[in-house]
DNA sequence: CGGTTCAATGTTAGCGCTAACATCCATTGT
DNA sequence: ACAATGGATGTTAGCGCTAACATTGAACCG
């Protein structure tokens, strides 16, 4: 019979190894680990042999097979509900800028608002054992809760606060929904409606909006809202001043959900020559730049949002590099920027 | 002395491994992987006790373990050359989209527009063993384009069209250039400015810069060029309409290398009641959403962004599936938005 | 009814690296 | 002079998984 000792031929011609490097420096493997990893503790003329080694090899660290052993990867999981969005791109540019600083890689992943999607990716990205996790919101399925709980690495929820698994980093919804609501109330406006986009998926929309209701409500006042079905977007918006003026004319102020609708109102108002805020006064949330640039300026709320990346990604390098970290929510809190759009 | 064979517990408590399922279901580990791997080869029987032990014990398979011992990962490594610009986001989720859903994660770098931090990335992610590479533009550092083609992998480069290491996906940055170049002529603009940010670094800009002066050139015309150092955003588009007109009244039209620019630029020309396009045309490149908002709506070029992304991801996964492959460049072509900007 | 075939499952040996411990040897202290 | 020390390097045994081959047993065949 076959030799059993001699059977396969595994390997796949690829790239050289770590045995490779360690034979041409006539040196044994784990010093050349060491020159990579802890150069300080190999010595100065060998690290140099080994060093020219990695050199004349082409040695590329096959970082599975260290990571594996080593039970420690450099990288970071980061799971959003959305890419369309600005919003996320810019804290995900924080993270990144960050991370990339340190070492670290940025794995990605897009829910598109679904828990389900969420649960699964969370699933995924622990199989990577990433160094540690960023995962936007404090809402999850409940499987996704308990497995996010068992996971012993660092996990930052993002973009609001509350109560977290781990580390959180974001500003007040709420808060942020009564400022502008308090804001159009100082202006003077009376009859308000709140415009969203597919709010039953954003709780954070949701939330803002219970911030404006609590100060309409104090003032005695009604606060209609109209939830459209299409995506936050400028055409939206456009479509939803529309609908307004048709079904509420009496409407005084809308106080949109995000920038993009708001801007899509504006604009929308400029070509059916609607005066704003004359006719109608328009706000809305995020502080996009495009805000700054329509004419009349958008009155916002700004959100850090590259902010929010960095912080986050500062939380997670102290914890891994095992200095104190912050306990409890980090608020990077919120600027109304009044424009003359209200 | 200490008997060397009982040495080290190395492991550390985590998660359930592929054995405690093993030993759960009652048979062995590569039982196991088969039913996660190529569960058709499975008795179904076998398979659902499996499947309940893996319930059970909550195992989550290590996938830095599986990708060692297969030689394979189930990740793409993305390289783009800016986050801030939304047309990268843009066909990150184009990518993204495509490749989520066949259980494919995307590995994410940043290379701020610099050949050496490209390389660098490249030589990080190649540890990683991608199942694939996606990298913005066929312009590499001359280390970067040996390493990328001596990597056996699938490598698509996207955005623009040329020689490529593998596969190409992307449009022809010249004749955009010319096309938008070719339109203002049409329009009967003869005094032509073309308005870049950085092109230092972007040089797909220069290149629909030298289509501009191509056709320009054969009209008998001059083609002055405004390179502003800031970034491409609105704020830059505003500056770069004043300086234009301080410095050449007499421009008719001016062809940005983008829309950030182009609509900052006509924005601020509402703002400041100058007549678009009758004192002056403005046209962009993208034809990002916004531009059909505005008033005028913007001229552009509409890139299909998302497109580039899917397609450049599909013929990723045929190349994986062991599918034939398009030869040669792919172009996902442009389409001339003529708004009333010009 | 022994032999062939094939689907289902098991055994073994790595994938390439690093943790943990072992060894070696030049210093140092007494 | 010799033990104690400690820095530099080596040896060994995994990390958790899957490729490659081996085995088993039921179905099938002439």
């Amino acid at each position: 019979m076959a030799d059993t000792s001699s059977r396969r031929p595994r390997r796949r011609a690829k790239q050289p190894t770590i045995a490779e490097v360690a034979r041409e420096a006539g040196v044994s493997a784990i010093t050349v680990s060491r020159v990579l990893n802890t150069p300080e503790s190999v010595r100065e003329t060998t690290r140099r042999r080994v060093e020219a080694a990695i050199e004349t090899v082409g040695y590329v660290p096959n970082r599975l097979a260290g990571s594996l052993a080593s039970a420690q990867s450099r990288f970071i999981a980061v799971i959003v509900p959305s890419l369309s969005n600005i919003v996320f791109t810019e804290v995900i540019q924080g993270l990144q800028a960050t991370f990339e600083a340190r070492g670290y890689q940025i794995l990605l992943g897009n829910t598109d608002y679904d828990l389900q999607r969420e649960d699964q990716l969370v699933g995924t990205f622990l199989g990577w054992s990433p160094a540690a996790l960023v995962i936007t919101g404090l809402r999850h399925s409940e499987v996704c809760g308990r497995r996010l709980r068992q996971w012993e690495g660092p996990i930052v929820e993002i973009m609001e606060l509350g109560t977290a698994i781990d580390l959180n980093v974001g500003l007040d919804h709420l808060k942020a929904g009564r400022c502008m609501a308090g804001h159009l109330r100082e202006r003077g406006y009376r009859r308000v409606v709140y415009v969203g986009a597919q709010m039953a998926r954003d709780y954070r929309a949701r939330l803002r909006y219970e911030g404006h209701c609590e100060v309409l409500a104090a003032a005695g006042l009604e606060a209609p809202l109209l939830d459209m079905d299409q995506l936050g977007q400028f055409e939206t918006g456009a479509r939803a001043l529309d609908q307004v003026l048709a079904t509420h004319p009496e409407t005084e102020a809308i106080h949109f959900a995000n920038d993009d609708l708001a801007t899509g109102a504006l604009l929308h108002a400029n070509r059916l020559g609607i005066a704003v805020p004359q006719r109608i006064a328009i706000a809305g949330f995020n502080g996009l730049a495009i805000g700054q640039h329509v004419t009349p300026r958008l009155t916002s709320i700004a959100s850090p949002r590259e902010l929010i990346g960095r912080r986050a990604a500062q939380a997670v390098l102290a914890r891994l590099d095992g200095e104190a970290t912050v306990d409890g929510p980090l608020d990077v809190g919120f600027t109304l920027m009044a424009g003359e759009s209200t």
